[in-house]
DNA sequence: CTATACTTCTGAATCGTTACAGAAAAACGT
DNA sequence: ACGTTTTTCTGTAACGATTCAGAAGTATAG
């Protein structure tokens, strides 16, 4: 019975606290944990029952992530702040269909934390991989997450070479949206985006010019902007006429707030094009308050067919895309990385525009 | 310079590996990320040219943690399955709450999977705390949470000798419910439910009697439960006349199942208590389906005050619970904890009688 | 009775860090 | 020039498990 006889240290219990209780080996705790099939189960019993005599709380999961070199857990990095992931619909369908693949893998889910300029969180955050959804292209967080080297799959974001990524056909869906305006017969536009421009460096509240536009820091706004720009050019129309209007934040009430700046415009544009459903839904609203009648008077088109768009009178016209499948398959690509196997390419999802109510004639 | 002339490993980069390729210490390395002070700066440049070069992803979090006895993590254990997280309204302002605090002190969120019968997810979880919330009292997860002997906090659960549980007056605020509908002069009760008594011991879709309801395996549904049947009875009515239907979800559809089984019941009932308001949304949508004026003919109320209770007609009456509060000092607490201080008591939030337009007088 | 095969248990190496005491070198004051 | 302080760097002991080769001990077969 090895007994050190020390000033009996604080009282942290573990693995060999309990073996020198019992006179037995460490491993053969270990095993009567682990491996019931490696010890008798007399012994066995008297393991465990030691141990919660012991109060001792089971083997450390750190100690046994550090030897399996396994975390049982994924981490997420999402480009709101944390508590922002449990408003957003669309994300929130994204998190479900991230969860849903993890769960069946018995892996958890780490929300990360961590504001750009401290990347400390993603640097030290116990995963085995990571999911990278809808970050700023230069946020830090990113580049610390890659650093890492640990499996990883992108979601709307930036391709990367040698990282798989999960795309949606943003593009092909702004370019339906404008179509549809367009077959309507609309010819005076604008676009209410979000977050085109950093907060601190947007000069006003103004509805910004064209230059600027190259600054997007989100890859689907830039897409989506893509997609708008094309037919309308095509159409004839000068990019540059088109006022875009950049919210601070992707919610209701500043789509709200956009609708009146860009209706006080003149010409007064006829169609809106919205980059988010919830900027679209507070555009209707604010459109109304101010007494506008839609699709009347003004049409409105949405992206990303929330649950909301059709609780709102009139349903919101708008680009459907299938969020739940886009984190299933982000799930899925990470768990065969995980695996060891090559995911199965990159995959591309589909968009589809989802007429209702919020669009028509001119 | 320590120097093996291994037939190479496949290829781990760890600190020792760019130790050895500077013929310098361990430790060197390690402070060149940890405590820049403690080594020139030179030398500080070529360690992290270096350990770029080997393309070194950086000290190894699960190491770190081990050695530092910290996770950077707390755990979040909720009732539901993984993604149904996602999707419950009051969940989410409770989740937002959580990880407000958590982002505060750079802490991660993680969310733990993992079905009764299954604890190793929360054996082996990677965290510093744990926060329990909604889980049904038998869970063994609770117990195999608690048994980690990590600081935890429980919310929305039976309150247990040393452990800190933030709780609602869930009993004062059916109290309320219940009393405004009897000065409204309503005789005739119904109670819908979810998840009383486990579905697969449930018998049928029949409304259940009040001897089962002992079995009651959520707390906050005991709690409601007691306070609707205090007024009730003091009021002179039975509680085995109050039909009790128990939905299998807590979702609309299976309020809106509910109410049609109630409404066909003689004497029909005139106040519904819902112990939620996404059964009580369900219900109205279910009642007015079926022809039933709300709330003409039919009050009902809901328990949660969720954003949706407003954007149906007729508004829903409810008890308002601070939800993002809750998340709040239950993440609070456990910071608290964490940092080894013993919380402020266990808090008890109170509630409130939101007076909307689904119920009237009789 | 011996050779062989199982069971049951042990010891030491390993996972990749950080912390701490102290050695070596440089800077300083007088 | 010499003791003293400061700066820079090193070696090694934790942290708490798991794994694996093998030592005892037992059972099985011939």
């Amino acid at each position: 019975m090895a007994n050190e006889h020390e000033p009996a240290k604080p009282h942290r219990i573990t693995i060999s606290t309990v073996a020198a209780a019992l006179g037995v080996a460490v491993s053969t705790v270990s095993n009567a944990y682990n491996r019931p099939d490696q010890l008798s189960a007399d012994l066995r019993e008297r393991v465990l029952a030691m141990a919660a005599e012991l109060g001792y709380p089971g083997p450390n999961p750190v100690a046994r992530s550090l030897r399996q070199q396994r975390a049982g857990a994924v981490g997420v990095l999402f480009a709101e702040r944390l508590p922002y992931a449990f408003r957003d619909p669309a994300a929130l369908m994204v998190l479900e269909g991230i969860a849903s693949t993890l769960e069946q893998a018995k892996l958890g889910l780490l929300l990360v934390p961590g504001r750009d300029d401290d990347t400390t969180t993603v640097q030290q955050a116990l995963v085995d991989g990571f999911i990278v959804y809808s970050m700023m292209d230069t946020d830090p967080l990113v580049e610390a997450a890659l650093k890492r080297r640990l499996p990883t799959v992108l979601l709307d974001q930036p391709p990367r070479p040698d990282v798989p990524s999960i795309i949606v056909d943003d593009e092909a869906g702004a370019r339906m949206a404008t179509e549809h305006l367009l077959s309507l017969g609309h010819r005076h536009f604008a676009i209410i985006t979000d977050r085109l421009i950093e907060t601190h460096v947007r000069p006003s509240h103004a509805p910004i010019n064209v230059q600027t536009q190259s600054e997007a820091t989100f890859f689907v706004t830039q897409l989506r902007l893509q997609g708008y720009r094309q037919p309308l050019e095509q159409a004839g129309i000068a990019w540059s006429d088109v006022p875009i209007y950049d919210c601070n934040d992707n919610n209701e009430a500043d789509g709200a707030a956009a609708i009146q700046i860009l209706l006080a415009r003149t010409p007064r544009p006829t169609a809106i094009l919205c980059l988010t459903d919830r900027l679209a839904l507070g555009a209707i609203a604010g459109a109304q308050q101010a007494g506008y009648n839609v699709p009347e008077q003004l049409s409105i088109v949405g992206f990303d067919d929330i649950p909301q768009a059709t609780r709102i009178t009139p349903a919101l016209t708008t680009i459907r895309q299938d969020h739940r499948q886009k984190g299933l398959s982000a799930g899925q690509a990470l768990i065969e990385l995980l695996a060891g196997q090559s995911p199965t390419g990159y995959q591309r999802l589909a968009v589809e525009l989802v007429v209702r109510d919020s669009t028509a004639a001119i």
